[in-house]
DNA sequence: GTTGGCACTCGGGATCGGTGAGTGCCAGTC
DNA sequence: GACTGGCACTCACCGATCCCGAGTGCCAAC
């Protein structure tokens, strides 16, 4: 039908306006700015049923309409088009990423380079370990009944975990047990994938030599341990002070509670969930069933795993009020997902 | 003189209240909720002396006083006293830290700690390099030209550069050079202070066997480098929520630049400068030369070397608005620093 | 030096029209 | 049947006005 089509123009022109001016668009106006060949009168009519529909609402009696959760799901999913990044921002993103060298570095310039572009706050999510290969354990002793194990995976991921050991008694004289540890621990376990480390530990505890048992026992629980805590996913945030951009107008509530989420990690890591590499998500407003992010949207997408169907090494986002640019702040998060997945590919 | 000690009762008064209250406090209140001895029309005069002095002032015409940046730099140099922690606080303390295994989960806990104990913004400074010793340097070659250098330190820290190598041309066969790097470099460096390792640099390249010279350059100057940039001092934060307690009430322009200037850690490192353990630093208002910290007190102190009068490890401390509650926070912040301290002797 | 009294100031909150953008409805037109 | 112009109506917002009360400075008296 010619005018259920009409519907969703007007219904895309709303949530532009609105995003672009910050004000409730009304019919007058949008019949001004958009071409959209009726007059305000046939918009109204419109308008009434988008907001029967439950796609806008009116802050107050005679406002002007302003989209809600539903609306920008409509627009996010069936209206609007891919905004293809600028020249300059595609520079941006080279010239920001370019020069790193390890893991911390590449994160953490992500992470700038993506609050600066679409002036909100960003995300990144290290690499997960489960889905990490090791590629180094180095085992360094710290007290007599204390080991610190670092974990080095191929992603350059570096974790620490100091293990509590059992005291070793019987060691064979003149050989260093730690020595032995590590040789064993990296004889074991380099170029598997983390996932499978429970299987290695089994097979390690069969095979170790006896007076290495207790030792192993306990830096094989630590490392499983680890990945098995979902908490163990690290998250960086940036540009939390782009929050404050255009005053108390955006988000409703106080900020508090979305800043409280950003610094509890794990809430945003829930949130972003299973990430793929090369689809975009979104989520709304209400959709974030969590205090505070009631207010703001999310757009995350994975990054690694550059081109294949492969999983996602971690997943980077950005977070806003819902009245934000969705088209352009896919687009930015997907170039940039692909370009950090590029770079550590490399590496 | 009996009313210029009376005058400086009233300045702590006015200090008090502003601080509980949040509402300029005038003649009346003052003489009412505080044991002064004086009718009012006489604190009237002494309000005047004080402004006239510069330690407190009027928001506007025939409103109450409110403390100067100078009032507030007064109170906390002779007016406040001490104020223990509460047994609650100590036990909190406690129960929050023990139990932290690594020097992450040491930091994490005690910023998160502050920050709730004084309701405000926390940082701490990660042990600086340059005090630390080497406990342990692990090299991994990750590709033909790239190795990555994991620093160990003495202090839990773990400190991960990716370098980029020479290719190595004329290795003895049989042997390989990256393990004889590994040894010659723990030989050299384990044990040193780390401020020292540019006198080791210069030992070590003399006596390298030859193959190993590009090798040994390239990672020393990697080395010393990440000593020499004083922006390698990497900074925790927490509790940023707490900057919208009280509404806007509290930092007078938005908090944008002081969100801004957290984010940016080298400016609240250059804000806490060289601290000391023990003695607590208090940075009031203007006093912090930076946009955005001048409606913003810090109170930090050093942490480590317990009981000795050696250099801090790091600072550690707390931020938030001139109108805060002084003493308290000294005090919370000398505890926490003191039980650091201790931890961290421990490991 | 302290105090009570007094006139004065002025920010904040409440009240109140005016204005204008925006709406819903309806009758008329294509 | 869909669109349009007209029209009456509704409110949020803005500015002006007013009032109140906390607070001050000053002064004369103790």
């Amino acid at each position: 039908m010619a005018h259920e089509d009409r519907r969703l123009q007007v219904l895309r022109a709303i949530v532009q306006d609105y995003v672009s001016t910050n004000d409730p668009v009304g019919s007058k106006a949008l019949a001004a700015r958009h071409d959209l060949g009726v007059s305000p009168a046939t918009i109204r009519n419109d308008m009434a049923v988008l907001e029967e529909e439950g796609y806008i609402t009116q802050p107050h009696t005679s406002a002007g309409r302003v989209p809600t959760d539903k609306g920008y799901r409509f627009f996010v999913d069936r209206l609007s088009q891919v905004k293809p990044l600028s020249v300059a921002e595609r520079r941006a993103i080279e010239r920001f990423l370019d020069g790193a060298l390890d893991l911390d570095d590449v994160l953490s310039r992500t992470v700038r380079l993506l609050a600066q572009l679409t002036r909100n706050v960003a995300v990144i999510q290290y690499p997960t370990l489960s889905r990490s290969a090791v590629r180094h354990l180095e085992v360094v002793q710290l007290a007599a009944n204390r080991l610190l194990v670092v974990l080095i995976t191929d992603t350059g991921r570096v974790e620490q975990r100091v293990v509590e050991i059992p005291p070793v008694t019987d060691a064979p004289a003149g050989v260093d047990p730690v020595a032995e540890l590590r040789t064993l621990l990296n004889a074991a376990f380099v170029g598997a994938k983390l996932a499978e480390a429970g299987v290695k530990v089994a097979d390690l505890l069969d095979t170790a030599p006896a007076h290495l048992r207790g030792l192993v026992a306990a830096v094989s629980a630590t490392l499983v341990e680890t990945l098995a805590e979902p908490g163990e996913d690290r998250l960086l945030v940036g540009g939390t002070a782009n929050l404050t951009r255009g005053g108390a107008l955006d988000f409703p509530g106080t900020l508090r509670p979305l800043l409280e989420a950003l610094e509890e990690q794990v809430v945003v890591l829930r949130l972003m969930g299973e990430v793929d590499p090369g689809h975009v998500l979104v989520r709304i407003g209400e959709e974030n069933a969590h205090e505070g992010f009631t207010g703001a949207s999310l757009v995350s997408v994975g990054y690694g795993s550059a081109g294949s169907a492969d999983l996602a090494l971690g997943g980077l986002g950005v977070v806003g009020p819902t009245r934000m640019d969705y088209p352009g702040t896919m687009a930015a998060v997907r170039a940039v997902a692909r370009y950090v997945g590029q770079l550590l590919a490399e590496s």
